[in-house]
DNA sequence: ACACACGCTGTGAACGTTCACAGACTTATC
DNA sequence: GATAAGTCTGTGAACGTTCACAGCGTGTGT
């Protein structure tokens, strides 16, 4: 019980498989009658292409790999990513295969992988600030890009993103317009995109109020958002509002600020930042700042996908994010 | 600037291409002298197997196909199912690609895929009941396997999951020890096995107390825990508990309670499933029966490699839950 | 001395495609 | 009626492996 090739196409219609393989490519230069022939031997024999012979001739891969990075923040943005990577790509007849790249091994057969030519083109997801990956992947000669800003390199991958400090900004003056005074932020790690730029976009508009007291460093984590929280009220008691650059670490200050004694918003405000399924579930629900997910994956795609067609150079992109008004600010 | 192939190592270490193959995959019968002149070729010429040249010799795919079922709870557990099956297939060289069954002409496409030869196994994520795709893989004469259990179908999937039934019963008992005398329960979708066998659990235990009216069905969102907690509170206002087959809709089940002015857990205790990153973002935190995710995960990649190594069939295996208390009961 | 197993090596064929090329047949142009 | 251009088709070679087979020494047992 042999899966049927080329020949038995070919056979079956009374044809040679060249014209099949023109008829299977969408060439022109097929009678129509051959193409009706060969369409319904196809059909009859339940044909399908076999894309290891076809990539082996074609020295293509035939699929685009998407490495992961560790620490994996149990992040629910990698479903709707990948989701869409998947819809975009297999359009073109592409597939994903996912990678992680947690440690030095890992890494390595990252590059075995990619290097073997296994790969059309690499799709990474959340890489940090000094990942050893970046610089030898670009070295490798194959399509990269990055969802999300890749930062600290000298070697620039293209990448998609949403507008991490434009987003950032719109929080800021949203507290700022509702007449906070003494805000606060709790940011992500220093070496992600997230994490550097989203404070930039809470200094461009508090200026010198933004003073270093009044800025904690967390992890994206919950606990780290506990931590933060505590340290800051500390610090500055009299804050009246807190801008944490995840949900989840927002989420972690409403716990803190709660067991102070603090009301949200009344005594506090706190703005969030990601608009996940965390910020409809915590109490009050969370003022926050929505990326384009969806978007900003396709982007990426198209990136990668216009770099696989040739283009020597492609501009990154910002996408621009929505407040979401809720209650906690 | 091509990429070196087996000849090119052979010609650089003197020998032929046969040993070096040999040398590739393991074989016994080379000798030490060959081996050794073979693996520093190998390691000057940067030489990497090309897999589609492998695989069409060996009529193999070398990957596994993992087909992600709309619609997108956004589910967190996705990314450690992946991670982990990454892992552990990557120790086997097969590399995992990702397919998405959401409507008629993608699970065609993955059926193509599969019957087409491109995978040696399928590993399904979260089908449903009567997902018509089930039977059509199983007759196309390749490994399947699903993380979580297949349910309403002839056709017998081999899977590994949580002990479902075992956890809600592990909750139920809890609220029944903690004095609750009037239990109700937010189920998930019918059609899952989330949905019927966490119910089942909760039957298990509260017996003919169970009854029509303590019951509302959910479809794992937030929006949908509020509103079935609505119902529920209309119907038995005087109920002091309530599990939620899922973290997300016990955060709205506590919005619901909150807005009647419930307190949680004085009036009403409140049960989730899943420990999900939602589960301590609530306030209060919420005690909940938890997955073991990547045993699951790892089960049902092990139940995989046993079908794709020749085994005629293997044994479904259900893991045990753990009960989380928090806060909320 | 012979047969025979053992360890190791090289070679040819095959896997299922695509692609370039050559050729055949049709139609248009002078 | 010859030439050219256009449309269509079949064929051979190539892609980079693996695998079965045959062959060659070398040692071992009779």
């Amino acid at each position: 019980m042999k899966r049927p090739t080329i020949h038995d196409v070919a056979a079956a219609a009374g044809i040679s498989r060249g014209t099949v393989s023109r008829v299977l490519n969408g060439d022109r230069y097929v009678s129509p009658a051959a193409r009706i022939a060969i369409e319904r031997a196809i059909a009859e024999t339940g044909y399908v292409v076999n894309r290891n012979a076809r990539n082996l001739v074609r020295q293509r891969a035939g699929s685009v790999v998407m490495v992961l990075s560790e620490p994996p923040f149990e992040d629910p943005n990698y479903t709707t990513t990948i989701r869409t990577a998947i819809r975009r790509l297999g359009e073109r007849d592409l597939s994903l295969v996912m990678m992680i790249a947690g440690d030095d091994r890992e890494r390595e057969q990252v590059l075995r992988y990619v290097r073997g030519g296994h790969a059309d083109g690499v799709f990474l997801l959340s890489t940090h600030a000094g990942d050893p990956l970046v610089d030898t992947l670009h070295g490798a000669g194959i399509p990269v890009v990055s969802c999300g800003a890749v930062i600290g390199r000298e070697t620039v991958i293209p990448y998609a993103a949403c507008d991490e400090r434009g987003g950032a900004r719109q929080m800021a003056e949203y507290l700022v317009s509702r007449g906070r005074r003494k805000i606060a932020m709790i940011t992500g790690p220093m070496d992600t995109p997230g994490g550097i730029q989203r404070l930039e976009g809470f200094a461009d508009v508090l200026g010198r109020k933004a003073s270093k007291k009044l800025i904690e460093h967390g992890d994206w984590t919950h606990a780290s958002g506990e931590t933060a929280m505590a340290r800051l009220l500390e610090r500055v008691p009299d804050l009246d509002a807190v801008f944490a650059a995840s949900d989840v670490m927002a989420s972690g200050a409403l716990h803190t600020l709660r067991a102070a004694g603090r009301r949200v918003p009344e005594d506090v405000a706190v703005g969030g930042f990601d608009d996940s399924s965390v910020a409809i579930s915590t109490h009050p629900p969370l003022t926050t700042v929505r990326q384009p997910l969806r978007d900003v994956a396709q982007e990426t795609v198209r990136l990668l996908l216009a770099l696989i067609d040739g283009a020597d150079r492609v501009d990154s992109i910002a996408l621009p994010t929505s407040l979401i008004v809720r209650d906690s600010a």
